[in-house]
RNA sequence: CGGGGAGUAGCGCAGUCUGGGAGCGCACCUGCCUUGGGAGCAGGGGGUCGCAAGUUCGAAUCUUGUCUCCCCGACCA
């Protein structure tokens, strides 16, 4: 590609609305622009990117025996009043009535549309397992798109729908989904852990999570330094901690603490260490449902284990009247002694082990010393209810501890069973006539998120720093002075061909601008290799080669510069 | 949806408090010059000051309304 005919519209400057380093760096680079909040134009650049990654995704997926296909982006409401998600999607699902006044909504995701067409096509066991995939554009009218292509509203999205005769079958397929990820991003040259997840609004029976590891992630994610466990906090297990029964020494006591409605400010108050306070918090089902939830001072509530623990749809913080209607006391000196009867209590695993602690007394600006649960007052049920911290011990290894990271979700894979081909009649016949249900699982890749994500894991002061398998170039030829020194000019001419037939991407920067220019240009865009070719090395028949990532530099005859080139990139094409 | 901030040239911003000429840097165009890390000089083009109404002799500036965007939170494959 001549640059002089391309486009790539770079700049200088950070445009203020950006936030993440991804974003900046593609605004920057000419990747993209904003058209509307969370849309936008990809320009070529980008899109030669989004195109490599598109491609590893659909090989892999193909190599996985799935097969694609392509499914509309608007989408009859009827399907999604039968699967009852027309109610449960919520404001995020864009609707819209057509000139008939017949509603319609933009697809955020499609197992409605492939179960359907599944349900008509599929009638016997012989013509499973099958898996269907897609590349395709998904509108979600996010609360608050933010960085970019990381979280906007319209984005491009590999989704794949598994069907099979029965669970095991369905596990199978899953396997195999989750075995091309791996490969995939490992393709990619990407940092990642797959993570086990909540399965949130899609539901089903398990899911893992997709995670390029990088500061700016969203999500928070542990994995065991010594086992294979991982999991994203939402969900990550505490290990069931050793109960010491040994029975508190103090009596209850209750105390004064004026003004003291923070665990901290109480610990400092009383001069006692925060792990021995237990903290009181109530939430809601938002449908008049309560429940008082007991946790260790210094503990964190993870809202979603407590949501699964009561069979909740949603939860949520209830708040201070709420509070004080249900408990008849004030937030800030909760306690589950005394409490309003009728109210559930849940405890942390945590609070086995506990003894002697201080917990609010129901009753303004008073608390409890010397509470035991068990004698002073009793827990309805123990669940696993906190997040996971750093140190943690691994629940599923003995001598593992837990570590903390932050990760980008760049893919998903969930086993469905057979909740959406349960309401949409997804049916089949066995080999003895009689009629099951079909088993489904599925998978979705964000594709901009993932380039994304790539940039966020690799660049510098002076750019992206692209992984050769991403790269929108494989690597760029830069004349210099081009406008005066023609022999130069025609010089990287023909090394950029010989590039070329070598079956290479190149950019070839034949724009008449100073040098300086051009390597930053180059380094921007992130090109993995740089090929410069100056009248000074030309005399001696050489030119130099430049490594983004290394920053090493040679200098070479052109036949040896080329043929390195074509060595790193053959190397980091290779997968296997 | 709650809290905070911002809309002035393609981008980054000043001007608004205290009403009176629409400006600066980068980018762009022309010429000269320069050529290994975003050069220099000279000349030039480009803006309904988000939109609407109001106050005023006069509004980017004051008032009211409205729209959009950004940040934090809640929410969310």
């Amino acid at each position: 590609m001549f640059y002089s005919r391309y486009f790539i519209p770079t700049l200088k400057e950070t445009p203020s609305d950006a936030e993440v380093i991804s974003h900046q760096l593609m605004l920057r680079a000419g990747m993209i622009r904003k058209l509307s909040a969370g849309i936008y134009n990809y320009l070529p650049l980008g899109l030669r990117s989004i195109r490599k990654f598109e491609n590893i995704v659909r090989e892999e997926m193909n190599k996985a025996d799935a097969i694609e296909m392509l499914m509309p982006s608007v989408q009859p409401a009827e399907l999604w009043q039968e699967s009852g998600r027309w109610q449960f999607y919520g404001k995020e699902l864009l609707r819209f009535k057509d000139r008939k006044d017949n509603e319609f909504c933009m697809g955020p995701t499609h197992e409605e549309v492939i179960t359907d067409m599944v349900r008509r096509e599929i009638k016997s066991y012989r013509q499973m397992p099958l898996n269907f995939y897609q590349i395709q554009t998904k509108f979600r009218d996010e609360i608050r798109p933010r960085f970019g292509l990381m979280r906007g509203r319209e984005f491009i999205m590999k989704d794949a729908y598994s069907f099979d005769v029965d669970s095991a079958a369905a596990d199978l397929s899953y396997e195999k989904m989750y075995n091309a990820y791996v490969r995939i991003f490992e393709r990619c040259g990407l940092k990642f852990r797959a993570v086990e997840a909540d399965t949130g609004t899609i539901g089903g029976s398990a899911s893992h999570e997709f995670m390029v590891l990088a500061e700016s992630g969203e999500d928070a994610i542990v994995s065991c330094n010594a086992c294979h466990y991982a999991a994203n906090v939402e969900k990550a297990e505490v290990r069931v901690p050793a109960v010491a029964t040994s029975g508190g020494k103090l009596p209850l006591e209750k105390i004064a603490t004026p003004d003291k409605k923070t665990i901290m400010d109480v610990a400092a108050f009383l001069d006692m260490p925060v792990e021995s306070t237990i903290k009181t918090l109530v939430c809601s089902n938002g449908e008049g449902a309560f429940v008082m939830a007991l946790l260790r001072g210094d503990h964190e509530l993870n809202e979603i284990k407590l949501k699964n623990a009561m069979g909740w749809d949603e939860i949520r913080m209830a708040t201070d009247e709420e509070i004080l209607a249900a408990t008849g006391a004030p937030v800030g000196f909760l306690g589950p002694i005394g409490v309003k009867v009728g109210l559930p209590v849940i405890g942390d695993l945590a609070l086995n082990g506990m003894v002697d602690c201080v917990i609010g007394a129901n009753q303004i600006d008073m608390h409890y010393t010397g509470a035991n649960p068990g004698r002073d007052f009793v827990i309805g049920r123990s669940a696993d209810l906190r997040n996971v911290v750093a140190g943690d011990a691994c629940p599923r290894c003995e001598t593992g501890k837990m570590e903390m990271w932050r990760g980008i979700e760049v893919g998903h894979v969930f086993k469905l069973g057979t909740k959406y081909s349960e309401k949409l009649g997804a049916t089949y016949l066995d080999a003895d006539g009689k009629e099951n249900t079909i088993f489904m699982g599925c998978y979705g890749i964000g594709i901009g998120r993932t380039v994304a994500a790539s940039i966020e894991q690799n660049h510098d002061e002076n750019g992206i720093i692209f992984p050769i398998p991403l790269a929108p170039f494989h690597c760029s030829v830069v004349a210099l002075n081009p406008g005066k020194e023609t022999g130069v000019l025609a010089e990287a001419e023909e090394i950029y061909f010989k590039l070329e037939q070598l079956g290479l991407e190149v950019l070839f920067d034949d724009r008449d601008e100073r040098p300086g220019v051009k390597f930053k240009d180059n380094d921007l865009i992130g090109i993995p290799l740089r090929i410069v070719v100056g009248s000074k090395g030309l005399a001696e028949g050489k030119v130099e080669l430049k490594n983004r990532k290394t920053g090493e530099m040679l200098l070479l005859p052109i036949e040896e510069a080329i043929s390195q080139v074509k060595q790193i990139v053959d190397m980091a094409l290779a997968y296997e």
